[in-house]
DNA sequence: CGGAATCCATGTGGATACTG
DNA sequence: CAGTATCCACATGGATTCCG
């Protein structure tokens, strides 16, 4: 996306410790994150290898495409890894890297934070909208 | 969104702790991480309250309307406080609540990965891409 | 200044069908 | 089983305009 005022600018690439910047490469890796199926994906292979139909069968709600192409952007990143084998009928398998399992601390953490403030939220959201 | 197989079992919201089923409040409050500006802008409100404009100034690339999103979303979650002071022309400070603060450090380290691992991640894409 | 409202382009992602 | 390919609906979000 980027905005078009960084366009004319590919400086701002030079910037990677500044996720403020438009096209920072860091706020790439924050996208990745927020897309939705990233972080439920690894935190199924962080149980451990599985199967595709596995996964898919684990991550309640992801469709076929949506699946494929979350392990894809994950492998292409080095995060995760993808298996092969040739049996019939095929079957693949997916298991984090070294560097996804790295991963999955911070993941943790805001999954923890998640569960420790859902009261909180929720009660914060029914305020608002009873006020509004 | 959620799937039409769980709209039928509104049971599932009351597993909290899994963000495995659709639904799950934990999903939605990592969906809000996801969101794209969230993360920013509770970067910059981390370094101290600030002015909308202020905001504005220092996430590059959002619109009005986004930040105006952002700050709504943020402010309902309990995450943000908003202080109109009634002063021409109009000055709106938005800051951190307690509970927004606590949400910075699992950010933080969401960050800090992502500024270790960039290189890591943009070599595997290279050889990824070059392969494919 | 800080928004609200509207219009519209495009990206995301689900459903479906077909393949090795 | 593990995809690939296509079509399409909808949500996201930018640009613009107007308001208190």
């Amino acid at each position: 996306m980027v905005t078009t005022s960084t366009d004319t600018a590919p400086a701002d690439d030079a910037l990677p410790g500044n996720p403020y910047q438009a096209g920072c490469p860091t706020r790439r890796i924050l996208d990745r994150i927020g897309d939705r199926w990233t972080v439920l994906v690894i935190g199924i292979l962080g149980d451990g290898e599985a199967r595709f139909s596995e996964v898919r069968r684990r991550v309640d709600g992801i469709s076929q495409k949506m699946l494929t192409q979350t392990l894809r952007g994950l492998e292409r990143d080095g995060l995760v890894r993808r298996t092969v084998r040739a049996e019939v009928p095929v079957r693949v398998d997916y298991a984090l890297t070294e560097a996804g399992r790295t991963l999955q601390e911070p993941l943790r953490a805001l999954e923890a934070w998640s569960i420790a403030h859902l009261g909180e939220v929720a009660a914060s959201q029914a305020a608002y909208d009873g006020t509004v």
